[in-house]
DNA sequence: GATTTCATGTCGGCA
DNA sequence: TGCCGACGTGAAATC
């Protein structure tokens, strides 16, 4: 059996469920009354109320409202998660996950465990991703002059700097050196930052060179600031998600 | 009863836990063996596999596999969910979610749903957190000599600028102004770039203006960067998670 | 709705 | 291990 579940089970019952699973590679899912605490980066305390608790053998420890994408309190893999079953029959069980660099901790008070399931998972596939940052580089790789402008020639992918990695040190139709970079998404002031940073250094040695902020789309602030400062703006109209109509691929695309 | 569980259900009852569970506020949790599909933003593939699948009433809905802090795939908040039956008996159910803006959408085929349970969660209270940037603000703004330097008077708080807002502006002991920038984590070169943005502006009409990035503390490459823009690191001590032993609080300091 | 910024961001890559 | 930047970042505040 792959799902083992305990209805209203007693402290001892959650203790060994917990300890057992963890322990032996099974995720662990428990709903119930409780009230948590977390201190570390930030601190917080949630009062009680119902919520689902998930804990996976790696270390990770998530608690879930009923509303929300994120999980209100969690530790991320790596934690160490014990089970401490109440001192008298009065005491909520306490379930406890620390970790240290950084140093933090979550205590979560199960004053009332509705249920609470142990789930042996077996799953080795990776998942396959599309559409990433490394895509967008080899389609402007590939085709640099449909992408950015034509004449262009990329000189190099990567390129390490005293201020970091730039995406793209290329030369355009004269010649001129052009130092492009590409975000997957709107570009932002903070990458119109990061480009005028690269550029800095070169333009100390050759004035003439040239900063292309390669994306999808931009805002008027980023495209005025990149006037001000002569660089450039490249809409890469291929990746933007908007105008894409949301393909309606199936299973046998991937095959 | 507040938690619902059905063990090895057949998909007509899956789909009316699912259904009637989202429509009537419930969370439902499924523990399953599925195959996954996403396409929007980016796009993703996951093969068969064993996972557990969270669907709340909100319309967030979550796939977690056994390891790993995020789900391996997910909808946001305010995606329409819904089940649909397998055609016949041998097709696998299809949990659906989509939304718009942006246009996406993943498709969970449960191929084999091991357990399946609603779970008719209430919880009312707000989650009380402590050491946002807000409070390292307040405590700034309350304690400049302390936190920053003798003689520094704050001028301005959250200063609107063309290039957008600033933390602070203040003035030092002679007169001179400040332009202050504060994080409450390790400050990275993206803040210093930032901090750097505001400067250029201030520095057009008065170059004696001061540059501070406040923070628990940062690399030597941003220091180095900042005193080569004439700017200044100030440490904050105060909240350093690191020196400050995650504090062992209890649950009456919340009261 | 678009833009900007914060986050217990998390995650991965590389020195 | 620490630093650095991408992320389907998400979420909040502001305009």
């Amino acid at each position: 059996m792959t799902v083992e579940r305990f209805a209203s089970p007693d402290a001892a019952t959650v203790a060994r469920v917990v300890g057992d699973g963890l322990r032996e590679g099974a995720v662990v899912s428990i709903e119930a009354e409780c009230e948590v605490e977390y201190d570390g980066r930030s601190g917080g305390y949630l009062g009680p109320g119902d919520r689902l608790v998930v804990c996976k053998p790696d270390g990770t420890l998530l608690v879930h409202r009923p509303s929300g994408h994120k999980p209100v309190n969690w530790m991320p893999g790596g934690a160490t998660i014990k089970l401490e079953p109440g001192e008298s029959d009065e005491d909520a069980p306490l379930l406890y996950a620390r970790r240290s660099n950084p140093n933090e901790f979550l205590r979560v008070y199960l004053q009332d465990v509705y249920s609470v399931s142990r789930f042996d998972a077996e799953d080795a596939v990776e998942y396959q991703e599309r559409g990433t940052e490394a895509e967008m580089h080899e389609y402007i790789e590939s085709n640099p002059e449909t992408a950015l402008e034509a004449g262009i020639r990329i000189v190099e992918h990567e390129r390490e700097t005293q201020y970091g990695y730039l995406d793209f040190f290329a030369q355009d139709a004269d010649g001129t050196p052009v130092v492009v970079e590409v975000k997957r998404r709107q570009a932002t002031l903070n990458h119109f930052d990061q480009l005028k940073r690269y550029m800095e250094l070169y333009r100390e040695s050759n004035p003439e060179v040239r900063g292309m902020l390669v994306a999808p789309s931009t805002s008027d602030r980023v495209k005025r600031a990149l006037r001000d400062n002569d660089m450039e703006f490249v809409r890469l109209a291929e990746f933007d998600v908007e105008t894409r109509e949301a393909s309606e691929t199936t299973l046998t695309d991937f095959s």
